[in-house]
DNA sequence: GTCTATATTGCGATAGAC
DNA sequence: GTCTATCGCAATATAGAC
């Protein structure tokens, strides 16, 4: 197997596993055969099975970014919220892994944890926070609101209906479909919660 | 050590071993030593660590109980959705590990998720799906909210708003006594977003 | 009930041949 | 780069003495 793609098959076939089990829940023989490849090759280019786990977390979170280009637009505070929203459900859809590394770092917390997961929710909540200032100075929302509050509301609804879904999908239809329709109804509660 | 005391104190000081690192993440040797008792009595009290894990979900679990006492007052809809948001609040404050165990099962699972996570889960989001029906057919809220949505952007509010405290505590203050002003904070951005 | 000692398995990592 | 073989260690679990 050639350099670059042996690599990439490892990442490819280590993110599920890890997203599944946690760091500690798989070992590099699984990894390994997951890969198709021998089980030195793991040490060979990553180090370990710490600096694959590592890599991943990096490759993850660097999906992230993404939310600069909102940042930086020049468009209705409130529309940024809805951005944001979006940006989320988007990114989940995409890539079906990242809340499950987001909250097994959160939750159980590895050494990648503050050099890479907490910096990432970090430079998010500050967004959000910036961008309610923003809109608080614009007298668009009440004054009454707690910025951190309020923003971490808005997080909350989004994220937490794509956690609770293993557990819920019997109960709330989850399908993609109803994207656009979750998406308007948490927009729809927190406008009417926050404005004027 | 007499039976109980030492059964008691092992399940006491797994607990924040496992809240912390999981299932996998956590030696029967390392139990044994912050218990202070021999290793072999794990597998003598509990059959194993599985066994003692399995012991102290259920523990962990059992606490959930609480949401029926309000499930059956006879109370307005919107003060019940108050009260389940102050239960939750409480629930988090009297036991600082429970939110772990939850999001460490959604997020990687162990035999337990099916068995005793996932049944919890779901009584609590059914109870609140119950009252939101009650409240609709009393023309209380939108007739245009989708019950599920709607629950679920509550219990998203205040469940991620401790779920974030490990990355968020130099942005966010999330000390106790805050909690008063969150829970009014959350049910007034709720109760105006669905609110007729 | 609690201990020591140990059986057994699996782990992560690497040396060294090719 | 990729393989085999293996080192050294830690894991869970238990047998058996007390």
């Amino acid at each position: 197997m050639a350099d670059k793609d042996c690599r990439e098959n490892i990442i490819a076939s280590a993110v599920p596993l890890f997203a599944a089990k946690g760091l500690n829940g798989v070992s590099v023989r699984e990894l390994a055969s997951a890969a198709g490849v021998n089980l030195s090759m793991i040490s060979y280019y990553f180090g370990g099975k710490e600096g694959l786990y590592a890599a991943i977390l990096t490759e993850q979170f660097a999906i992230l970014r993404t939310l600069d280009e909102i940042d930086q637009m020049e468009i209705d505070t409130l529309q940024k919220f809805e951005l944001y929203v979006r940006a989320t459900v988007s990114r989940y859809r995409k890539n079906p892994y990242l809340l499950r590394f987001y909250t097994s770092e959160l939750t159980n917390p590895t050494a990648c944890f503050e050099t890479i997961v907490k910096p990432a929710i970090n430079k998010v909540v500050q967004m959000l926070l910036d961008n309610f200032t923003d809109g608080l100075s614009h007298k668009k929302f009440r004054e009454d609101l707690d910025p951190a509050d309020t923003v971490l509301a808005l997080a909350g609804m989004i994220n937490f209906y794509f956690l609770l879904e293993p557990a819920t999908a019997e109960l709330v239809d989850h399908t993609p479909e109803r994207d656009e329709k979750l998406i308007r109804h948490i927009m729809d509660i927190f406008s009417r919660g926050i404005l004027k």
